[in-house]
RNA sequence: GCUCGUAUGGCGGAAUUGGUAGACGCGGCAGACUCAAAAUCUGCUUCCAGCGAUGGAGUUCCGGUUCAAGUCCGGAUACGAGCACCA
């Protein structure tokens, strides 16, 4: 056994004695490479399995990149505002800085003890002065130009606590600790209006290679919606309001409009009788949380304004209802509803009884030419207590269907279907329960040779008796009435009209796919795309609408009523101006406190009574004593990476022109819409004001799976004892050996269960090297045997090094040294190169050996190895012979051989023969160097 | 409910992007070394039948395209992640 504890701690001595990975920003001889790792919350549990993993994935690269020849820089720092610390703080009376650095500390050592190469004199804590610094100008930069303001906005409201509550603080309408009451209420909050970079975000994405599901992550959040807004007058008064949709090509199916209870219309339209039911109803969702409000499964509730709107489309007169499900904070807070073609509208309709208009018809089968156009219906009885349905089985001439017939003229859906039931089953105690969405149905009738196009109606009715009166056939009519069970129809009603026209009566419910307008004057016979810009420019002549774009992103509310976070550069002066810090104002540090808690939900600041005090040009004013939220710091670190010490600006320009954007960022994908999205903001903010060379941040990023226990579960609180400490493993096999198992594990975005024997392998692959290197095979002679696999071994693990596949690239690793170990003699140039191919994974290791090789010092700058094209490829190759697809022989051929002898070879092999013989051979399909496929018949 | 992702031996996972499924590792079995064990080295290890040659089955399930499908297309199931009344 290798001592790999004395090996380490003599190689980790080394690089900090030698400043090894010191890296010269101002270097710009060689290309640069900048290797970006999620920088940790300093808690107090130190480092797990998952920092490991992705910490050393950017560390293998930075190595490798290093070796090739590029300025390569990697640092890392702390994200260290956060809430452990403040709680520390609130319970002991601490300052919380105190319990940071010494959580920092243990971070540090940890990093250190598991060999990273990072430059430590780069590194920085976002809750350091020097650098929060520059988190308050930024901010001050982007409330200057219009992005950060101070509005009203809704917000849970805690009166007994006296504090603002995010949504998964507040439970059942209370408060999770203490179970006070919460209620929405519009409060003053300090925003960035994040939606005003929602097109670039949408656009940068295209630019940038990041793993697919995180960009639609993105794009989902950013949640872009293109339609209309229309705008409709209230009956009776001179005020209109305006309603956003996606769907204005269903305006003439619109029965009636909501708007949210907190909508400013609403106390003006309501009607004296509908006043207080309206007021109770608002009081009611006023103590509800966003989230209650928007709880699955919930029924839908609301209350009738009294007030009606004019459909600005056809002048009808609909009423305005409040409800909860329309939110305030979205579109305009109104809504005109659709219940034909909008799940939500259907559900509240059906509910309140209000009429549903149909003006969109699904469209079934194929249109042709000369079609005859009717009217019809399907009828389905169902029989409730045999649960049975009545169907017409006409066998061979058109399968089982239900009762259909053609409407007559004048007749309606119900009564052409009651007498379509009674001529063809003769059943004549039915109920009607539901008339259906109409279907446009196109199709072929053979008996007739002639095409036709419906609208077909489907009907259930309930069967009240099996009452009959005789059937009145025509005598072409040749079936069978049966009673089945609706997986009968399910399997054998195969007519596309029947089959959707149980589908609608079984599961009622709103018709939203596309389909062709009905009842819609001048956009009949239009699908639904072609209807909404029709409807769009109709509205846009009548001037009563436009087109328009919505984002779901909502402002990011940037200030929180805690202590640990950066204090907001503003102060509230008396002549009711807000003033913002002066640039040598900066920074504004947080002040020590003798107590650390918010009293009656005030913000902690507003204990520090002589640092709240300021006074600007002779007029008083005190400060804003909230501080940012926790994504502040984090949303910029990586450009101050590149000049960390600067006092004058955040980051020397030229700096940020050589070494942005990111080359590689990797961190877990929690951080996939916050993190992510907030530091795409401020870059693209920046790159507008002339700041950062570029809109996007981040060129490559790559989430690492989340290690999960032995058991497949996630580690954590709840399973303590599948828990992996990574610094045990360091103590007993090594910051080599976890490296490598960690990277063997899997693919890195993968979710991967912890496996102890698995790490004992990884170690005893190490140790097998070691003793490779002491054997005396290292000798100064050639081994032709090895060639091959020398070459293919330096392609294999570049190419997956930097295509980020470790797994493989150790595999192949394992391959060279398996087969090492069945030769003689180790040719010392080929064992000096495997040292540099192991150099980035285990770099402690690789040091040692480099140096057993006779070197002196370090091999972080060795030159990368090259493979000779040539040499990787095989000159003879085993391929597979088949027979009708299944492999029954394999033959040696040459590279170059010609397709003539490759053939005969193949055919010639015994087994192949056997497989042949008394077939006749229908042709040979020669795949050059891959596969040889024989047909045979 | 919507969006996205995943599914391969006893286990973690490979598979040149349509061309011999199961590389490499773990586990297991056997052999060598040893008085013995551990360590190490060397074999074997998808399942079924067979002493073997070999044959059959096989990449969650059903169907399709193709000379050829783990890989492409259509559908289903299960698991995971995110969003969740966004009009």
């Amino acid at each position: 056994m290798y001592n790999f504890r004395e090996i380490e701690k003599k190689w980790k001595k080394y690089w900090e004695d030698n400043n090894t990975f010191h890296t010269d920003v101002w270097d710009f001889s060689k290309p640069k490479f900048y290797a970006l790792d999620m920088f940790p919350y300093p808690s107090g549990v130190g480092l797990h399995a998952g920092h490991v993993e992705g910490y050393t994935a950017t560390d293998i690269v930075s190595r490798m990149k290093r070796m090739q020849g590029y300025n390569v820089l990697h640092p890392m720092g702390y994200d260290s505002f956060g809430l452990p610390a403040e709680q520390y703080a609130v319970s002991t009376g601490n300052n919380p800085n105190g319990f940071t650095q010494k959580n920092i500390e243990t971070f540090s050592n940890q990093l250190k003890a598991l060999g990273f190469d990072y430059d430590w004199s780069k590194t920085l804590q976002t809750s350091d002065p020097k650098f929060y610094k520059w988190t308050q100008w930024i901010f001050k930069q982007l409330y200057s130009d219009g992005y950060a303001k101070y509005i009203d906005m809704p917000v849970n409201w805690c009166e007994e606590l006296g504090t603002v509550l995010s949504n998964d603080e507040v439970i059942d309408g209370k408060s999770e600790r203490g179970g006070y009451p919460v209620v929405r209420r519009n409060m003053k909050q300090w925003v960035i209006d994040q939606a005003a970079f929602a097109e670039k975000l949408l656009e940068g994405l295209n630019n940038i290679d990041w793993p697919e599901s995180t960009k639609e992550m993105q794009r989902n959040w950013i949640g872009k919606s293109i339609g209309a807004h229309v705008v409709f007058k209230v009956v009776g008064t001179d005020k209109e309001f305006k309603v956003f949709t996606t769907r204005p090509d269903t305006l003439f199916g619109a029965t009636y409009c909501v708007m949210a209870p907190e909508h400013d219309l609403v106390d003006q339209i309501t009607t004296s009788e509908q006043r207080e039911a309206v007021n109770i109803y608002k009081k009611i969702c006023a103590t509800k949380s966003d989230l209650e409000r928007t709880e699955l499964n919930k029924e839908k509730t609301g209350v009738f304004t009294g007030a009606y709107a004019v459909n600005p489309v056809n002048n009808e007169e609909i009423p305005i209802y409040i409800s909860d499900y329309v939110l305030a904070s979205y579109g305009t807070g109104a809504i005109m509803a659709v219940p034909a073609h909008d799940d939500r509208d259907f559900e509240f309709a059906t509910k309140f009884n209000i009429p549903i208009i149909q003006v969109l018809e699904e469209v079934t089968g194929t249109e042709q030419e000369n079609e005859t156009v009717k009217n019809s219906i399907v009828a389905i009885v169902y029989d409730k207590e045999n649960d049975k349905y009545l169907t017409i089985n006409w066998r061979e001439n058109g399968g089982r269907l239900f009762v259909d017939g053609t409407k007559k003229e004048n007749e309606s859906a119900v009564d052409c279907a009651i007498r379509e039931i009674a001529e063809e089953t003769g059943y004549t105690d039915i109920e009607l329960v539901s008339e259906d969405f109409k279907i446009n149905h196109h199709y072929y009738a053979y008996n007739k040779d002639k095409y036709f196009n419906i609208e077909a109606t489907p009907l259930l009715f309930e069967l009240k008796s099996s009452k009959q009166v005789s059937q009145n056939l025509d005598d072409d009519e040749k079936f069978v009435v049966e009673w089945v069970d609706k997986d009968t129809i399910l399997k054998e009603v195969k007519d596309e009209l029947h089959a959707k026209s149980f589908e609608y009566v079984l599961n009622p419910r709103a018709m939203t796919g596309d389909g062709i307008h009905i009842n819609s004057e001048f956009l009949n016979g239009l699908n639904k795309e072609e209807a909404i810009s029709a409807m769009i420019d109709w509205l846009t002549e009548h001037d009563c609408g436009s087109k328009q774009i919505n984002y779901r992103m909502r402002e990011w509310i940037f200030a929180r009523q805690r202590y640990w976070g950066e204090p907001m550069p503003v102060v509230y002066l008396e002549n009711g101006d807000i003033h913002i810090l002066d640039d040598d104002e900066l920074p504004l540090v947080l002040p020590e406190l003798d107590d650390y808690k918010g009293h009656g939900g005030k913000a902690p600041l507003e204990n520090a009574i002589e640092w709240k005090k300021y006074s600007h040009n002779g007029i008083d004013g005190v400060r804003e004593t909230s501080t940012m939220p926790g994504s502040a710091g984090s949303s910029w670190y990586f450009l101050r990476y590149i000049d960390p010490e600067n006092g004058d600006v955040f980051a020397n320009q030229e700096l940020l022109r050589h070494w942005m954007p990111v080359d590689l960022y990797i961190g877990g994908p929690e951080h996939a819409v916050g993190h992510l999205m907030y530091s795409r903001i401020w870059t693209n903010y920046l790159y507008d004001k002339g700041l950062s060379p570029v809109k996007e941040p981040f060129k490559k990023l790559v989430h690492q799976g989340m290690i999960l226990g032995a058991n497949g579960i996630k580690m954590g609180k709840r399973y303590p004892e599948f828990a992996v400490d990574p610094m045990d493993i360091v103590n007993n096999y090594g910051a080599d050996t976890l490296r490598l198992y960690e990277m063997f594990m899997g693919p890195l975005e993968a979710s991967k269960p912890w496996n102890q024997q698995g790490v004992e392998g990884a170690q005893k692959f190490l140790d097998r090297i070691y003793r490779l290197y002491v054997s005396g095979k290292i000798q100064d002679r050639e081994n032709e045997n090895l060639e091959k696999i020398y070459h293919q071994t330096i392609k294999k693990v570049t190419d997956d090094f930097e295509s980020l596949n470790f797994n493989t690239a150790i595999s192949q690793m394992m391959i060279f040294i398996n087969a090492v170990y069945k030769e003689e003699v180790f040719p010392k140039v080929y064992a000096e190169v495997f040292v540099k191919l192991l150099n980035p994974v285990c770099p402690h290791l690789a040091e040692e050996l480099w140096e057993m090789l006779g070197h002196e010092g370090t091999i972080a700058f060795e030159i990368w190895p090259t493979y000779d094209a040539a040499k990787v490829v095989e000159e003879e190759r085993e391929i597979a012979v088949q027979v009708n697809g299944k492999v029954r022989a394999t033959i040696k051929i040459a590279l170059d051989e010609a397709e003539e002898s490759i053939k005969e070879k193949a055919l010639n092999e015994e087994n192949v023969c056997r497989h042949i013989e008394g077939k006749e051979v229908v042709k040979v399909i020669v795949i050059k160097g891959k596969i040889i496929n024989i047909v045979v018949k």
